[in-house]
This record gives structure tokens, sequence and C-alpha cells, in this order.
DNA sequence: GTGAAAGCGCTAACAA
DNA sequence: TTGTTAGCGCTTTCAC
């Protein structure tokens, strides 16, 4: 079905019935109506391709996830969407692996596939490859930071504020060694709060040790190594974790050497992702505002699609802030009170 | 830049461009290098609609989610990315949220975007939509069952056996009263595995209380709810959760009743999520080759797209099996040691 | 208010 | 082996 027979059917010229589709102002009602009627009655679709070698729109917004199989992920991916959908755009979801080779082939498949706007999350490429696509015509929005990269609409999470905010409080519930495992990635986030905790440290006149701040994967393997590590060499008090898969790994680590979660070593981590409270015992953790991460950023693009010239404007940069959720694994007996 | 640009600087006509590109055998050898040469340094790439318009084939597939944030789903979802990926195709990935009026229009986008193929998990479509959907000439597989839909390619897992495996070592490690939590999702799945509940009891001689049967909302508060009515009830000696989360729910709430898994009330689930050796204990429950279910259901899909003639052919259904995964929740003290 | 026709960028049949 | 050209389905300018 072609918008050829569309027109033969109702007795006018093609002219005619794409009017009816782009501009029903310029057409006169009662032509107007017979040819709705007929496109109704013979569900009539205009050719995608045929309207985007005209338009060069396409109503569709492309999203590059690090990994689909991180929940926490697929939140931000779930804000994206829900924005998208009510603007009518449908989303495509790119899932990289973590690595930046199938990241800027899925970038390239994008632009063939002429998206209006590309979002980010922690994306593993460098500066000058996301400007020579924002060039292109294609705007561009980051969510979460892995790179260091400024210059682009973007979203954040205030991780630094969030992870000296949990030290603050092992300090308050008496902790005086503590430990931080940090993971590999997001990278520029996992240093943030490095920084958060030696910075937090210094102010509160607790020597730093080396032994005490280990890199390690952003796994629950990865948590769960370090941790045996950490603990063997005589264990810290308290350990923070910059994510709470590392943190569910050093639970278990910490079980496994016949120690106890929270008396012998408290544990926080970061993220509250939806295991949290079901790990025995419960994680306290900093949760993040995931979906408002991805409704953010998703507003970011739109804004850059619609008015095409705030894309040479000053780049706009959210920062969200995070929330404790106080558990049991940190040992602070009394702001215990969740069941969800 | 366009196929008549490079036409003019290589000195030859758009025609010739073209076979470079599609039919590069038909060409010179000299001519093809001076124009490929030309493609790489302009960096052209073809217009996709343009491409679209005579082709009628984007190498793209869809792939219908009933909800991205159930990271089993997002392992089947990996399967079929996988081996798209390796086709040279792109997904097409959309997030349903377990409704169907969200289902259907995602699968007008997509026909209206001329994917040559989509996959369905656990659709919640009527078969006589997905019928016409295939003979509008777009090629459909089945993953996973909700409805109970027959005649198109599809994969499924023998649900059945794998509750009675688990059942039946129930009975073996000695319990005599065994509850069952059944999901509302997958629909067909839940049906069948309340089934083989029923039979093995039978087929063991014990007697079936319809008190332990119970019906809830395939999530963790929904196992939680169940649970406590059934436990508070007088509590079976084992329970059977259809999924993992229905199980979590489970524990928590025996747990909250003041009793322990396993001494007080076994438990297994279905599914073997990420997190099923992080809980405390940790869950005994049926795997599922979730990957390979992508995997299967993608090369179904492949094997139509790309052979025009088998659409019309006695579709296939391949079954695939579960495994079991023993682990502390249920009780039987010998079969345990899995780490990770 | 409506129609004829050019053109979007590409492919492929046909001709040379 | 290569070029010319029609045509894919649609939008839009220009006439009427």
């Amino acid at each position: 079905m072609n918008i050829k027979q569309i027109a033969k059917a109702a007795g006018v010229s093609v002219a005619t019935v794409s009017r009816v589709l782009n501009h029903p102002e310029n057409v006169a009602p009662k032509t107007r109506e017979k040819i709705q009627k007929i496109i109704e009655d013979k569900e009539y679709k205009p050719n995608w391709f045929a309207q985007g070698l005209n338009f060069n729109r396409t109503k569709t917004i492309g999203l590059i996830i690090p990994y689909i199989l991180n929940s926490t992920y697929m939140e931000i991916a779930k804000g994206v969407e829900d924005v998208a959908l009510q603007k009518g755009y449908t989303t495509f979801m790119c899932n990289v692996e973590k690595n930046n080779r199938i990241e800027s082939e899925y970038i390239e498949q994008l632009l063939t596939r002429k998206v209006d706007g590309i979002i980010l999350m922690f994306s593993f490429l460098q500066e000058e490859n996301l400007k020579a696509v924002q060039e292109d015509g294609v705007p561009i929005v980051l969510i979460g930071e892995n790179k260091d990269i400024k210059g682009f609409n973007s979203v954040r999470v205030d991780c630094k504020a969030g992870a000296e905010g949990m030290i603050r409080n092992f300090i308050e519930y008496g902790h005086k060694t503590i430990g931080i495992l940090y993971g590999s990635d997001p990278e520029q986030e996992s240093r943030d709060m490095l920084e958060g905790y030696r910075e937090v440290l210094e102010e509160n006149g607790i020597a730093i040790e080396e032994k005490y701040i280990k890199a390690v994967d952003n796994t629950i393997e990865g948590g769960y190594l370090g941790a045996k590590k950490m603990v063997a060499d005589g264990p810290p008090q308290a350990i923070f974790a910059t994510s709470d898969d590392i943190a569910y790994g050093a639970m278990d680590a910490i079980k496994d050497l016949g120690m106890k979660v929270p008396d012998d070593v408290a544990v926080a981590g970061f993220g509250n992702a939806r295991m949290s409270n079901l790990v025995e015992p419960k994680l306290t953790t900093v949760e993040l505002p995931f979906h408002k991460m991805g409704i953010y950023g998703a507003r970011l693009l739109f804004d850059l699609i619609e008015d095409e010239d705030k894309i040479n404007e000053k780049p706009r940069q959210i920062t969200l802030q995070t929330k404790q959720r106080i558990r049991k694994s940190c040992g602070h007996k009394e702001r215990i009170g969740e069941m969800f």
C-alpha cells in the first residue's frame, strides 16, 4: 500500500495525500476527510525510508549502555525510555560490554541509521570522538562519568559527597580503621570517591594506610578477592566499597574468613542495587537516583533535538545528590528498619 | 557526501560506484581500487534511507523484552544480541513492561522501521496478532512461553520437568508437606510447573492440600506476602517457588516469622538469578539456560530471514532442559558447595 | 485548494 | 567493463 494507490482510490493526486499527512490545514476539509478515511480503511502507513529520504528525521534516539546485565544501568535506561516514549520517540539500546571498540561501532551504526540524538552512559570514548559526532549535527548527552569529559550536556552524580558521607558515618560510629575497595570503573567516579575517602580521613586526623586502600574489579568476585587480601592482612574495622557488587563480595570474604559483618568488620556499599536488602546482613549503601539520571539525561537531549541552536550554547551539567540507606551491615544499630 | 560526488571524484558513473559497494566482483580491479580509496578517504557511507528504499532490508531485528529491570530477561537478550552482532545485524531492544498494549505499539514501530525479523520473549500477545505480522512477511520467533501459542518457530524450556525434579528432591530429602508459590507470569510456564507439582505429589501418594498452593505476584514482595500467609497457616516442611524472586521473598517472610531456612522450612526457587548465591542461606534453585535460549532463538530467526521459503515450512520448536543448583536453602547438607 | 513534476540517494536493468 | 536511466515512495515547489 503506497501513496499512489491512496491517491487513486481518492481520485486525487499524490501531492494532496501527502498534504493530508503533513499539512492537513492546507487541504479542503471535505477532501481531507475523504482521504483520511481511505487511509484508515486501508491501514496505510507511509514508507519509512521514503520519508526519511526527504526529512532526515527519524524520531529515534540511541542509548549506549555499558552492560545490560547490570540492572542499575537498566534503571537509568528505563528513565531515558520513559521520556522518549512520552515524546513519541523510539530508543535504540546498545549494549557495549564496557568495550570502547564496540562502543565506537555502535555509534557508527546509530549515525548510519540517522538517529536524532545519542545518550551515552558512562562512555569509554575519548572526548574528541564525541566532539566529531556532535559536529556532524547529532546532539550528544552524557550520563555518568567514566572518562573525565567536559564540554557536553551531562548528568552526573556527586559521588564524592556520597562517599564522604558514608566514611563520616563510619567515623561517627567509632570506627578507627577504615578500608576502601575501589572499582576500576566507572573510572572518574571511583577516583572521586577515593579522593573523598582520603580527605575525610585527613580531616579527622586518621592516618591513611595504603594497605587499607585496594583497587579491585568492579564485580562480586573482585570484591571477594580484594577483601580477602585486605582482611587477611589485619582487618580494618570498616570497609567502604565503591559499588554494591564489590560490597557483596567483601561480605562473603569476611564470612569465609570466619568473621562477622558488622561485628568484626562493618561494610558499606554504593548504589543501592536491588539485592542490597536481600543479602544477610542487609547492606548499608549509598543510593543513587538512577531513574532520575535517565529522565534528566533524556530531557537534556530532547532540548537539543528540538532546538538546534542550543547545541552551540554552553553545555548544561546537572549534578544529582545521593542518599544514605542505613541498614545492618554498617553496624549502626539505631537507624535500622527497612523491609524491602 | 553522496554517491554522485564519489562518482565525480573518481571520474566514473554512479552505477560503477554502486557496483563497487554491492557487487565489487563486477568491476575492473583498477577502477575498483581507485573508487575504494576515494570512498575511504572521504569516509563515504551510503545513505541508509536510499538503500532501504531499494532493498527493503535493514539488517536490523527487533527484540521484545518483557521487562528490562529483570536481569534474567537481559541474559536472554544478550544471547540474541551475540548472534545478531556476529551476523552483522543490529538489535532493536524494546521494553514492554509486561503490558500487551505497549507490546503491540512496539511491534508497530518495528514494522514501520522495517526490521527484518522479530523475536518476542514471553509475549503477552494473542496468536492471531502475531500471525498477521508474519503474514506481512516479517518472520517471528518466540522465546519462552507466556500465552499458549503454537505455530511459530520457538525456544522453550521444559519447566515442568524442572519443577518436578525439584519436588522429587524435596520428597527424597524426607519432606512430607510441600507448598508451592506460583507466579502469575509467565502464565504458561507457571501452569506447567503447578501441574508438575501436583503430578509428583500424586505419584508419591502425598495428599494435595489447597492451603499449600498459592498464586502470587512474580516479585519479591509477592513471595513475601504469599509465604507469610502460608506459613502462618501452619507451615509446610518445604516450599517450591516458581521464580527466584518469589523464593527470596518467601525466605524473608519465614525469617520474619521467627523460623529458620532450611531447618524449619526448606525453600527452592526457579531461575538461578545472579543473587541466588548471595542470599543467606544460598538458594537452591533450578537453573535455566538463558543465554542459550537467546542464542537458539536468534538462530531460528536468522534461518527464517535468510531463507524466505522456510517461513512456510512447519515451525521448529526447540525445548531446552534445566539443571539443578543444590545449595543450602533446601536443607540437603551433602551436596552443598559453590562459591560464586 | 489542487496537480504536475522535480528531486531526495541509491540500485539494477538495459544498452553500449 | 562501464554508463544511462527508470524507479523505489515520498515531499514540496511552482503553476494553475
